[in-house]
DNA sequence: CTCAAATATCGAACATGTTCGATAATATAC
DNA sequence: GTATATTATCGAACATGTTCGATATTTGAG
């Protein structure tokens, strides 16, 4: 697993299958880019292919690691220099897509392994994953960073329901056929701005009754989650 | 397509295929279950499997497909029976989850095919799917029909949404591991009630403007459709 | 009932993701 | 530098969804 395990040799044949894969991904999409034509492309035999990758999906995988693995960077930067939550929240989900962009055309193959509660890559599935803890914590930094006061019941379920908004996103984006993906641009920006007044909104004493039956509503059916350390 | 064409001998088969198939599918999940496999207990050659369904995906579709007239068949009942917009609602998609129960081992199938944009049969698909307008129909009519005295941006889109909002239990439905689905009814009931407030809610003339900019916002990222004949 | 057209069935073959066992290349210890 | 262990590569084979062409069965007109 360890990167430290690869050998030279290694890291280049891995990257040749994936400059290879996504050439053809793109230009045929998934299902209609076969390993024989990616272990061509890549000049290695298709049993090749398996020793560098366990299964043809988890090629895409790897090109999703590659989105998160530079979003994070990304995002080290925006949660460093920016405080208002409104902002954050725009900034890291709209960056998310834009990193995103150049795999779109098969980018639904990752939606695939996420609808199925078997595979124990899908995000919603109850064991955890790497992958999508790495993803909430960025959102519990995003919202426990942020300059904005939230009633404690808010705080508790916030971060995971705007990393279950960035999902819905995403979903949508995977639709939108728009040029560029304006669509969904415009979606961030209108429901961004949204929850930046539904927050606002639900600091007002006048509506703390019906906000607390709603918090607590939205945190029975979260998963259930170990206890965190505080802050 | 039409059933009328369909020969005895057909209809014969083809139930056997599917009884295999349930069989099998139940047994053993989708993945894991072999068309030859089905092929044995259907008592025919794979390929004449074949003459019936176009692909193995199909065969869950026509679990689907049944679920979904039986369903339209029960909705008949209900909206007739009940006006009230809440219970409407509640009967409505508590139905549905409870006629897909017995299928809910392979379900996730479906949402596989829903998530792969390319697929004419997934229900965001921009091509209008008869089985995406159908259960649309259904839901304008659960609104139309309801005693709920709407405002009319409220009432432009809250038939579309309530399906969306359907398709979000659903998705909750299929990765729910709890016994018979209990969090997955429970959660239909909470959402139902909360949903209800929101339309009281909005009647509320102090909150007319805000919710007016929201629901224009909801229109703005339906997907088009046509113009419907009034009501 | 007869026979041609339509339909249903089948065995064999194909395409593609994947596995296996053997071989070659490389890294490591001395 | 040589021997050994590890790693990488490969050709061949396998499993499974699917297609093809031929054959059998059913349907429907006269």
């Amino acid at each position: 697993m360890s990167k430290s395990r690869m050998t030279p040799k290694s890291i280049r044949t891995r990257k040749k299958i994936l400059d290879a894969a996504l050439l053809l991904f793109v230009e045929k999409g998934y299902d209609q880019a076969t390993m024989r034509q990616i272990a061509v492309q890549a000049n290695v035999a298709p049993a090749s292919i398996y020793h560098h990758f366990p299964t043809k999906e988890h090629i895409v995988q790897a090109f999703y690691d590659g989105v998160l693995e530079e979003h994070t960077q990304a995002c080290v930067d925006i949660l460093r220099r920016e405080t208002r939550l409104e902002q954050r929240l725009r900034e890291v989900v709209h960056k998310k897509i834009a990193l995103a962009e150049p795999f779109k055309k098969f980018s639904g193959v990752l939606f695939r392994v996420a609808s199925d509660p078997q595979n124990p890559l899908s995000p919603f599935s109850a064991q955890s994953s790497p992958t999508r803890d790495k993803s909430l914590a960025q959102f519990r930094q995003l919202v426990s960073g942020s300059s904005a006061k939230l009633p404690a019941d808010v705080d508790l379920i916030l971060a995971d329901y705007l990393w279950l908004y960035q999902m819905g996103i995403i979903l949508y984006w995977i639709h939108d056929t728009s040029e560029h993906s304006r669509k969904t641009y415009r979606l961030i920006e209108r429901t961004v701005k949204l929850i930046q007044t539904l927050v606002e909104l639900s600091s007002l004493p006048l509506i703390a009754p019906f906000r607390k039956k709603f918090t607590k509503l939205m945190l029975e059916f979260l998963p259930d989650r170990e206890k965190q350390a505080g802050t």
